[in-house]
DNA sequence: GTCCAGGGAATCA
DNA sequence: TGATTCCATGGA
């Protein structure tokens, strides 16, 4: 490990707070100076707007950060020509998208990105970031980095041994034994990360992330589009969406009574495979702003 | 005290 | 299939 630099040469699409506050992620804290500090695999980084320029400092563990920053931050993807799309929908899509225009959508460890969002049940942001540096600090490896201590992620095998009462004492809540369940199938074979991410059929990959415990519908579609697995046609619907949604294009009194099949073929005949994108948007714009 | 949070699982019709 | 209810926890 070693400390390396990488500068981010004027970005057409990416503003931190955009990337970071959109609810995609946990695990990355805004400092005094307005950069950015978070940890990806064994990837510790800042990141500081200079100019029209980003500063990518840290720690990196296979030697070649700008690889690392290039697949995590998904920069492969031309952003613009995506949002170029989403725009001729309709005027919503072009005020949320003016909202929240740099935002990337992360390519997250698989592992990961289950855990966590199998705690992001019934919970908010804050608490479930709470809990991830929690079980983190409890579990995962340390690094120490400018004089501060940092916790990877916990992998399945770090987590073998964790009882179900440890969990409730880390603040799990009921997910206790959902995340100890989904952790002993994962070591046990009978869902294949490695074997899920070769898979190119979407409904299937869905339906197996479905067997896991704690991983509904939601999570699922969740799973599917902030990790590794990157299904930008999937639209997963929380509280916001819902609300956002039937504002916009439903305007049922009792949002309530507006059903996810509503909402879904609304979402496939608007926005087709790039759904995943407007939900964010959405959801983004209609949180924040 | 009450409501809510990026829902899921169990139960019942 | 679709609707209801319960599930810990902490902040507003």
């Amino acid at each position: 490990m070693k400390e390396q630099q990488y500068i981010l040469k004027e970005p057409k699409t990416f503003d931190l707070k955009d990337i970071f506050e959109c609810g995609q992620c946990f695990r990355w804290n805004e400092q005094e100076d307005g950069s950015y500090t978070g940890i990806w695999k064994e990837n510790i980084v800042n990141i500081k707007k200079d100019g029209q320029d980003y500063v990518f400092s840290g720690m990196c563990k296979n030697g070649n950060l700008k690889e690392e920053i290039y697949h995590y931050f998904d920069l492969a993807r031309n952003y613009e020509q995506i949002k170029k799309e989403l725009s001729k929908k309709d005027e919503y899509m072009r005020t949320s998208i003016a909202y929240g225009k740099g935002i990337r959508i992360l390519n997250q460890d698989l592992w990961e990105t289950i855990i966590s969002f199998t705690i992001s049940a019934n919970n908010n942001i804050p608490r479930i970031k709470g809990i991830i540096e929690r079980l983190s600090k409890a579990y995962g490896k340390e690094i120490e980095w400018k004089g501060k201590k940092y916790y990877t992620f916990p992998t399945p095998e770090e987590l073998k041994d964790v009882t179900v009462k440890e969990y409730r004492d880390l603040g799990l809540g009921f997910r206790d034994v959902r995340l100890y369940e989904t952790t002993k199938m994962i070591l046990e074979r009978k869902l294949d990360l490695q074997e899920l991410e070769k898979n190119p059929n979407t409904i299937e990959v869905r339906e197996k992330l479905l067997t896991l415990s704690g991983v509904g519908p939601k999570v699922a579609d969740c799973i599917l589009l902030f990790s590794d697995l990157k299904r930008l046609e999937v639209f997963p619907i929380d509280v916001w969406v819902r609300r956002v949604m039937n504002d916009l294009y439903i305007q049922n009194e009792d949002e309530a009574k507006v059903s996810k099949k509503q909402i879904e073929k609304i979402a496939k005949n608007k926005f087709g495979n790039l759904a995943g994108l407007a939900q964010q948007y959405l959801f983004y714009w209609r949180r924040e702003a």
